[in-house]
DNA sequence: ACCAGCTTGTTGACATGTCACCGACTTTGC
DNA sequence: GCAAAGTCGGTGACATGTCAACAAGCTGGT
């Protein structure tokens, strides 16, 4: 039984401020889409790839790896995205089992009148406030976070 | 009707870095929590100040000053909480509207068994893959978006 | 050809989070 | 004093996310 190693104070501060960006710009993110095209944040998730795809069809299967997504927690959204009219569901031709997900022409309105204020909120609270060298490192270091969780999971 | 503004390559592949990072980072603590004392991250969010306080004993307006949550969510979660033994409600004795949250035995149990695991995982995922000055630019990274935030809901 | 094991998608139960609203109480301005 | 406005906590309806289990189809080794 070894002494635990807890955070100093200027980590737990770090941590603390990471918790409350999180949170913050979740919320942010929701009301901005919510404002401008009455999506979800997990609509625009979905609905992203799907525009940029072929005929806006991807396979369930695709679009789950396309966005890391359960399969469960896909499944349910793409129902109550079908029940709003934004997507259908229709049978996948080379595999019996699968499951493909057509965007409607409402789900393609939605997400046009969506993106660029999307964009523009992602740039206006993330990327202005930093300066280019700041960006590369905020990358930098995401990176190294992403890996040590990656190596822990595994 | 401005041309909009779209993110340039980098900082589309930051944006989905941090994303990544928010769900799989989020997913390492659950999961942590869950194997160590059985508690959810948000019952954990709510023992921490509760463990810290004098006599384990909070108002519900203060403890949700202390997380930053709405009011709903903290009195839902402190009912779901209730009902598994980990806190009790008590009346509060200078202001009749108010509700005073306090720890019980097994609350205080769970989160004494939970905390050197998650201080551990927090070091282990976020800051050892970290030099100093990258901890320093990270804290600063985020204030500067912190404000951002701020400066645009206000 | 077979079948054990894998993949794919769905479902139901439940936990979490948000929103609109209510009811009770307190504070403020007069 | 007292009425208007604000504060505090809770509730129900609903959206989202996770987990375990299932059904159906596919695949590879024999």
């Amino acid at each position: 039984m070894s002494e635990p190693r807890w955070l100093t104070p200027d980590q737990a501060e770090v941590w603390a401020k990471y918790r409350t960006l999180r949170r913050t710009l979740q919320r942010a993110q929701d009301q901005q889409l919510q404002r401008d095209s009455g999506l979800s944040a997990a609509d625009y998730a979905l609905l992203a790839p799907l525009s940029e795809s072929a005929d806006g069809v991807l396979r369930a299967r695709d679009l789950g790896a396309e966005v890391d997504w359960e399969r469960s927690r896909l499944s349910h959204q793409i129902s109550r995205m079908e029940k709003r009219g934004l997507v259908t569901r229709e049978a996948c031709a080379d595999d019996a089992r699968g499951s493909m997900v057509r965007l409607t022409e409402k789900g393609r309105e939605a997400i046009e009148a969506a993106a660029p204020g999307h964009a523009e909120n992602v740039r206006q609270l993330v990327f202005d406030p930093l300066t280019p060298d700041e960006v590369r490192l905020f990358g930098d270091v995401l990176d190294r976070i992403l890996d040590a969780v990656e190596r822990n999971s595994r």
